[in-house]
DNA sequence: TTAAGATAGTTACATATGAAACTATTTGCA
DNA sequence: TGCAAATAGTTTCATATGTAACTATCTTAA
């Protein structure tokens, strides 16, 4: 039975050339995902059932934290996530009283957004958390490995020109 | 009304100490999320509507490419995704013949997966084109970054010892 | 002024995803 | 042996998410 197993895991049953078979472990946008993914998780482990907060909730609040008075859209820019998912977020947010909706004196069609009390107190909270998640994940780094990587960073961030 | 949306604008208007929000757009764990969602997102458009290949069908195809007579438990391994997701995409690639699934003699329990001819000549396609993009992606970058990247990323990736 | 088009935000629908319960089979050990 | 626990995989259900259609309001230019 064993033999089965080895047999299976022996890693190129194709010659690289016949099919070129991508090393998924390797591929950078592979590695990108999981390990995004992986940190996502962490984070909102702490966070999530604490709180009753999701991580698209947790990003509109961080965005309102710093810049008061955004419209849903403006936090939509800010967050990179779509109209709907910020207009969904706050549904909840307002419902639960962490955030304050006005309409805009001007445009009855904008929102002006803020924090309330109750949500300045969760975002006091979270905030030091996932800073502390961050720090924890740089410490695997040495100095110039961090510098590296904010170089690399900002790099891939530019939207391509060739897509 | 321009007035307005420039208040709203202005970045701090909570003093720093005070609440001490996150930068979003400085802070780690929220840069990997939104670049890795860019980039998936722009890989799997390219072959998504014209393969109908959902990324976790794609995922769990390259894994068969490489590995053959894998059961959907290591299949679920080497992607780093769940069971459920793995059985699901497997259901859709055995029905539309990309997949051949097997049970293994003497475990009737597990099933032993390969790419069916039409799964490699699908596979034969993407994989190409997957790795184009890789390539766009790591253009961005000179020697010496890109070096770079692989040691941060092999250090990221190791299991938090703290958590 | 006013009708066509743009914009802010919500709702509806279809699909994706995750957790838990379930079935079938195998393993381990009294 | 033979029964309790473990394992492989699927199904179910509740929730999340993306796309498109919709409402309300505003802008623009004839």
């Amino acid at each position: 039975m064993t033999d089965h197993a080895l047999a299976a895991h022996s890693p190129l049953e194709h010659s690289p050339l016949e099919h070129a078979p991508l090393e998924l472990e390797r591929f950078l946008p592979y590695r990108l995902s999981i390990l995004s993914n992986t940190i996502s998780q962490e984070i909102a482990r702490d966070y999530q059932q604490r709180y009753d907060l999701s991580v698209t909730e947790w990003r509109v609040m961080a965005v309102l934290a710093r810049f008061e008075l955004l419209s849903a859209r403006e936090v939509a820019q800010r967050t990179a996530m779509d109209k709907v998912a910020v207009s969904r977020a706050l549904a909840r947010l307002v419902a639960s009283g962490r955030v304050i909706r006005r309409t805009h004196t001007g445009d009855k069609r904008r929102s002006v957004l803020r924090l309330s009390a109750r949500g300045w107190k969760i975002h006091d909270a979270v905030a030091p958390l996932a800073r502390s998640h961050e720090t924890g994940l740089l410490a695997k780094l040495d100095g110039e490995e961090r510098t590296w990587l904010e170089r690399i960073l900002d790099k891939l961030e530019t939207l391509d020109a060739t897509a």
